[in-house]
DNA sequence: ATCATACTGTAGCATCCACTTAAGTATTGT
DNA sequence: ACAATACTTAAGTGGATGCTACAGTATGAT
């Protein structure tokens, strides 16, 4: 690696490959939660959760605050969108390297080249 | 973690997730290169090159095939469009959300209550 | 035949990751 | 006051990752 990640999408990502945080963003996009409502379906500790939840909060995927002793979870939207433009913008060159293609194939043979 | 990663977005995302990988993908969605030329502008030797192209082919992100000594590598975007299809449907989730904030206002200022 | 090119494969290593256990703190309920 | 709840923090472990160095193999050029 270039030994030097906090580039906000090598997070984003990283944090969007594992399981059971993505069950836990899958929880909070349809509204808030606590760390425990967050743990209750998952296979592991709280503590695992907590950590995993802090993975999701440094990748500016989630925001929490505390309000006496429960912690409220929100997805945050914007770093979701942006893992989601760099992909679109993939797609957008390769499409376009696509309809070249086209354009190439559909001028070749009008032009009428059989030989 | 769960231990039983071999879904197609853990390994998605993982891919994603390394400055040098989506570096390739970059280069790999305005068209095919070699090995050699995913290798050209990486600060890294081909060795690392090549594993972490395996990684990306493993994902199902890319594909290559051989011709004489030359490994040819292209984008597969199904890959590509399946991750970016997850955190779409989940801004789909958190924006129904939003949505239905939005109405409860509107029809409880209409219902008129300032008490 | 010889040499360069374009990979391929393996071993080794330092670091990171996803857990667990165990011990703690701060609130809330009775 | 005492117990239960909701986290929080630290230490440790086994396994994965990202890299390098080095030793190949197969193909193309002269």
């Amino acid at each position: 690696m270039l030994q030097y990640d906090s580039q906000p999408l090598d997070k984003a990502f990283h944090a969007l490959s594992d399981p059971g945080r993505r069950a836990m963003i899958e929880r909070l996009s349809v509204g808030p939660a606590s760390v425990s409502e967050l743990a209750k379906p998952l296979p592991m500790t709280l503590s695992a959760v907590v950590q995993h939840l802090k993975v999701l909060e440094d990748a500016g995927l989630v925001k929490s605050g505390k309000v006496g002793r429960v912690r409220t979870c929100t997805l945050e939207i914007a770093a979701m969108a942006q893992a989601e433009r760099w992909i679109a913008d993939r797609k957008r060159f390769w499409e376009q390297q696509y309809d070249q293609l086209e354009a190439y194939l559909a001028q070749a043979s009008s032009t009428g080249e059989t030989e």
